[in-house]
RNA sequence: GCCCACGUAGCUCAGCAGGUAGAGCACAUCCUUGGUAAGGAUGAGGUCACCGGUUCAAGUCCGGUCGUGGGCUCCA
C-alpha cells in the first residue's frame, strides 16, 4: 500500500505502526518531536498499524495543541498511577486534559493534603523514569463491568452505561490499567514536564446533589522549559491581581463588617468609574438612547407579574415598607417597561433605547463571590430596546457594531458566543427561530467569528454573549445581547401599527461592559494598574526638587488644570528620586519635573510612566502632549469624546 | 450552598512544645533643601477576625460565626 507523508510517497507492508511510517519519513530531530500521528480528523497511537484507507499519515507535533493535549491527558492517567497505588482505596473516575493541563477525579475518603501531592508527584517522576509503555486494548462491556467492578470501580461501569456502545478501548502502563478513548504518547518517558497545582472538591458529573469527589488539578507541556514559562506566567498574572492592585492603588476596599460581595470605592476607583460612566453616557446619547433612571427597590407584585418571583426569588432580596412587601431590583428591566408603557407608543416611536447605569443586587452563593468579579452589588450598563419585529436584525447589527467600537477602545481580545433555544424555554418555534436568526445572521453579516452554545439560551430567548479575558486567562462574561418575548407579553407592551392596530413589540435586553465592576476588575488586569491617560484618576504629577519651587509649581498646575488635565502637585520636603518612586509605583503616566533650572526658564521636564523621557519642554507643550495622549485611543477608534464634566 | 486552606499593626509578612506580640513599608515629629525608583533620627499603631469551650494559662488546641483564597455548581 501507499501513503504520503511530509509530502513523500512511501511504499509499505501491511500492519506497519503509523510511528514506523512517521520515523522512515521524517528527519530523527522531526520525529522525536512527534507524540501521536493524524489521519484526516483521528489521532492514532504511534503503536498503532496504519488504519485501512488511510492516504496521508501526519505526525502530530509534542509543542502543538493537540500534542498537548495528548501529553496532558496520558499525565493525568500518570497521576491516577500513582494514586492508586499510593491510595489503593481511591476510586477513579474521569481525568481528562484542559487548557494548560489536566486533571483527575477520586473517589477517597479524605480530601488530599499538599503532602499527599508531593508523594503522587514523587510517584509520578519514578514511572516516567521506569518508562512504561502504554498499551491499548479493546474489551466489551461484560467483561469490563466485572474487570472493574471486581477493583470496586463502580464509576467506570456508570460512564460505559452512558457512553453506550458494546466494546471499549482501554489503556495499560505498568499496573494501571483505566477505560480510555486515548490516544497516548507510547512510553512514560516521554512525559515529565508536569507539576500538580492543587486540590478542590468538584461533584460527580458536575451534579451538586451528587457526591462530591477529590479533583487533583496539575499543568503538563511539552519540555521543563515550557513548563517554567507556564509558571512564571502564572507568577506575574498574580502580580496583576486587580485584587492585589486594587489595594495597592488605592481604588477599592472591601469590609468583612459590610459584607461579602459589597465594594467600597474610594476616590481613585470611584473617579475611574465616573469616567468610565460619563464616556458611556454620551456614548449613548450619541448613538439614539434615551437615559432613564428608576429606583433600586419595586414592589413585589411587579416581580411576581414578572415571572422573576417564580424563577429568580432565590438570587433576590426583599424587604417591608408599610407592610407592604418589595424586592430589591436584580435587573432593571421593570422600570423601563413601565416608562414604556406610560404612554401610548406609535409605530413611528420605535426603536426606543433605554439607558442606565443600574445598580442591582443579587444573592449570589458566598462561595462564588471574587475580588470584583463577582459582587452581590453592582451596576450595570443596562440598555433595553423596545422595537419592531422587522428592525429587529438591524438593530442587532447596530448593538454589535457597538460592542466591537467599545473593545476597540480598550484594545480588548473578546470572544463572541451564541446561545440558542435550552430545553426548559418558553414561546413559540416561530419566536425563537426569527430571533435566532436575526442574531446569527446579524454576526454572519459582520463577518465575525463566534462560537455557538445549543440550548445555552435564556429561558425567554436566545443571547450573543461576549466573553473577556483576563490576566490569568480566565474568560468573563462582560457584554450580552438577548432577545426576550415574555416581557412584552407579560407586561402586555404594545405600539399602534400603520394600520391603526396594536401589535406586540420585541424586547432586547443588552449590556456592553456588563458590569462596571467587573470590567474594572478586568480593565485593572488588563492594564497592570496603568491606565491609559484618558481613565487615569491623576493624568500627571508635578514633582518638585526643592522647597524653592513650590509658588512655580502651583501655577503651573493651575495652567494644566485649565487645559482640562487632572493634576496633582507634590511639594512635599522629600527628595525627588523618593517622589518619582512613589509616582513610578502609582502607575501615573506623566510626572513633570521642576527645580531651579525648569522654574527660570518657565519650563517643565516631562517623565513618563514608561518607555523615553521627553525631557525638557514648555508648559503649553506639555499639556497638548498629555492632551493629545487622552484623546488618542477616541481617535484610533473613530470616536470623540469630551471631557467636559469630569 | 458544597470541599479544602487561610484570617497577627493601614499594607506585606515573622512568631510558637500553649506562658499574655515583632520586622519592613506607610503614618507623626524633628534633622536634612537633596535633580529622575526609597536620606537620617525619634515616636505613635494590635482585646493576634468574632463568639464560645478545653486549660492554672490560648494568637497558638477544639467547636461555631463572619470574611478571604483555590475549585465545584451558578452567573454580569
Amino acid at each position: 500500500m501507499q501513503i504520503v507523508v511530509n509530502g513523500k510517497t512511501l511504499e509499505l507492508a501491511e500492519g506497519t505502526t503509523c510511528g514506523e511510517v512517521l520515523k522512515e519519513a521524517l528527519s530523527k530531530k522531526q520525529f522525536k518531536n512527534v507524540v501521536v500521528a493524524r489521519c484526516e480528523q483521528t489521532l492514532l497511537d504511534l503503536s498503532a498499524s496504519l488504519p485501512t484507507g488511510c492516504s496521508e499519515l501526519f505526525g502530530v507535533r509534542a509543542d502543538s495543541e493537540e500534542g498537548l493535549a495528548v501529553i496532558r491527558h496520558s499525565t493525568s492517567h500518570l497521576m491516577a498511577e500513582a494514586v492508586k497505588k499510593l491510595f489503593p482505596e481511591a476510586k477513579v473516575t474521569i481525568g481528562p486534559s484542559i487548557k494548560d493541563g489536566f486533571y483527575y477525579d477520586f473517589d477517597y475518603e479524605r480530601p488530599f493534603t499538599p503532602e499527599d501531592l508531593q508523594a503522587i508527584e514523587a510517584e509520578m517522576l519514578s514511572s516516567v523514569g521506569a518508562d512504561k509503555p502504554f498499551i491499548r486494548s479493546e474489551m466489551n462491556i461484560k467483561e469490563l463491568v466485572s474487570l472493574f467492578e471486581a477493583q470496586g470501580e463502580s464509576y467506570k461501569t456508570e460512564i460505559m452505561q452512558d457512553l453506550g456502545g458494546e466494546n471499549f478501548s482501554l489503556y495499560t502502563h505498568g499496573e494501571f490499567t483505566d477505560l480510555c478513548r486515548g490516544p497516548h504518547v507510547e512510553r512514560t518517558g516521554k512525559l515529565g514536564a508536569f507539576k500538580l497545582l492543587s486540590v478542590a472538591g468538584a461533584y460527580w458529573r458536575g451534579d451538586e446533589k451528587k457526591k462530591q469527589l477529590q479533583r487533583i488539578y496539575g499543568t503538563a507541556w511539552d519540555s521543563p522549559k515550557a513548563l517554567k514559562k507556564y509558571l512564571d506566567r502564572l507568577e506575574e498574572a498574580k502580580k496583576r491581581d486587580h485584587r492585589k492592585l486594587g489595594t495597592q492603588l488605592d481604588i477599592f476596599s472591601t469590609h468583612e463588617e459590610i459584607g461579602g460581595g459589597m465594594i467600597l470605592w474610594h476616590p481613585k476607583g470611584a473617579l475611574i468609574r465616573a469616567i468610565l460612566e460619563d464616556f458611556e453616557k454620551k456614548e449613548h446619547l450619541k448613538r439614539g438612547y434615551d437615559l432613564v433612571q428608576g429606583p433600586l427597590i419595586l414592589k413585589r407584585e411587579l416581580w411576581e407579574k414578572s415571572g422573576h418571583y417564580d424563577n429568580y426569588r432565590e438570587n433576590m432580596y426583599f424587604t417591608e415598607i408599610d407592610e407592604a412587601a418589595y424586592g430589591i431590583k436584580p435587573m432593571n428591566c421593570l422600570s423601563h417597561m413601565l416608562i414604556y408603557k406610560s404612554k401610548i407608543r406609535s409605530y413611528r416611536d420605535l426603536p426606543m433605547r433605554m439607558f442606565e447605569h443600574g445598580i442591582v443586587h443579587r444573592h449570589e452563593k458566598s462561595g462564588v463571590l471574587h475580588g470584583l468579579m463577582r459582587v452581590r452589588s453592582f451596576t450595570q450598563d443596562d440598555a433595553h430596546l423596545i422595537c419592531r419585529p422587522d428592525q429587529l436584525q438591524a438593530e442587532i447589527i447596530t448593538l454589535i457594531g457597538f460592542v466591537r467600537d467599545i473593545m476597540k477602545l480598550f484594545d480588548f481580545d473578546y470572544v463572541l458566543e451564541l446561545s440558542t433555544r435550552p430545553e426548559k424555554s418558553i414561546g413559540s418555534d416561530e419566536d425563537w427561530e426569527r430571533a435566532t436568526n436575526s442574531l446569527r445572521g446579524a454576526l454572519d453579516n459582520l463577518g465575525l467569528d463566534y462560537r455557538v452554545n445549543e440550548g445555552d439560551g435564556a429561558f425567554y430567548g436566545p443571547k450573543i454573549d461576549v466573553h473577556l479575558v483576563d490576566a490569568l486567562e480566565r474568560g468573563w462574561q462582560c457584554g450580552t445581547i438577548q432577545c426576550d418575548f415574555t416581557l412584552p407579553e407579560r407586561f402586555d407592551l404594545v405600539y399602534v401599527g400603520e394600520d391603526g392596530k396594536q401589535h406586540r413589540p420585541v424586547m432586547i435586553h443588552r449590556t456592553i461592559l456588563g458590569s462596571i465592576e467587573r470590567f474594572l476588575g478586568i480593565l485593572i488586569e488588563h492594564y497592570a494598574g496603568a491606565f491609559p491617560a484618558w481613565l487615569a484618576p491623576v493624568q500627571a504629577r508635578i514633582l518638585t526638587v526643592t522647597d524653592e519651587q513650590k509658588e512655580y509649581a502651583e501655577q503651573v498646575k493651575q495652567r494644566l488644570e485649565a487645559s482640562g488635565l487632572r493634576v496633582e502637585a507634590d511639594l512635599r520636603n522629600e527628595k525627588l528620586g523618593y517622589k518619582v518612586r512613589e509616582a513610578q509605583v502609582e502607575k501615573i503616566p506623566y510626572m513633570l519635573i521642576i527645580g531651579d533650572k525648569e522654574k527660570e526658564a518657565g519650563s517643565v521636564n516631562m517623565r513618563i510612566r514608561q518607555g523615553e523621557d521627553p525631557g525638557l519642554m514648555t508648559v503649553e507643550a506639555a499639556a497638548e502632549l498629555i492632551n493629545a495622549a487622552v484623546r488618542k485611543p477616541f481617535l484610533d477608534g473613530g470616536m470623540s469624546y469630551s471631557f467636559s464634566t469630569i
